[in-house]
DNA sequence: GGTCGGATCATCT
DNA sequence: GATGATCCGACCG
């Protein structure tokens, strides 16, 4: 069941986001995101979406997080701990692409990965970027393939092309939905997750997540 | 409607 | 050698 979205009745609108956006906490940015547009210019074509789920990974203290301190700082989460502004792409599944928005101070690894989109330009570029599959931007893998994002991308800032977030639509709080996180096996009840009451861009995943906090 | 297993490989131990 | 911030198709009811 879909609810109507201030994009389903008004032309988009905005300002690309400057960097200062994404030098705040983690959290803040998560949420702040919805209802701002991604958009992608790829081989020529552009496609763009509104974001409607987000999903924030907390510094090295969040065992979560590809930059936890298990981890430490890596070939692959380099970026977390870069400036913010830039993308931090990654391949899951050796499948998938995802991609991270980097948040915070320098040096402090925080990020937001996108998780969800409702298309709203190029909906033919992305639909056949998606073999015509449905959905087509409701899950982070699907998002980064509707919007053609690859590693390509990787420490790019999404201030200006090829890949740049615009300003939209103040999401209501009434109207955004917090929960904890998707996937992850470690402090996943963290309530880090940001969605769009209603949205057809939020995924669907399993219920039933196992509860790591069971114990003999 | 739902639940489940496999794909597939960069990254890290 | 094991793991994983996922997705899809198969199968069951």
């Amino acid at each position: 069941m879909s609810r109507m979205l201030p994009w389903h009745v008004a032309p988009p609108s905005g300002d690309p986001l400057r960097e200062g956006f994404f030098s705040r906490p983690v959290l803040d940015v998560a949420r702040d995101l919805l209802g701002c547009r991604l958009v992608s210019t790829v081989s020529g074509a552009r496609t763009a979406g509104v974001i409607v789920e987000t999903e924030a990974y907390q510094g090295a203290d969040d065992p979560a997080s590809h930059a936890a301190t298990r981890a430490g700082r890596t070939h692959r989460n380099r970026a977390m701990f870069g400036a913010a502004g830039r993308a931090y792409v990654y391949r899951s599944y050796g499948v998938h692409w995802c991609m991270n928005i980097v948040t915070g101070d320098e040096g402090c690894p925080e990020a937001v990965l996108l998780r969800g989109l409702e298309p709203i330009e190029g909906l033919d570029t992305a639909a056949a970027r998606r073999g015509g599959r449905r959905p087509l931007a409701a899950g982070p893998g699907r998002l980064c393939e509707a919007l053609g994002i690859t590693d390509a991308l990787y420490g790019h800032l999404v201030t200006g092309p090829p890949l740049e977030v615009v300003s939209g639509w103040r999401v209501p709080d009434a109207l955004v939905g917090v929960s904890g996180r998707i996937g992850v096996s470690e402090a996943a009840d963290r309530p880090f997750r940001f969605y769009v009451l209603g949205s057809t861009g939020v995924s669907r995943h399993r219920l039933s997540a196992p509860s790591k906090t069971e114990k003999g």
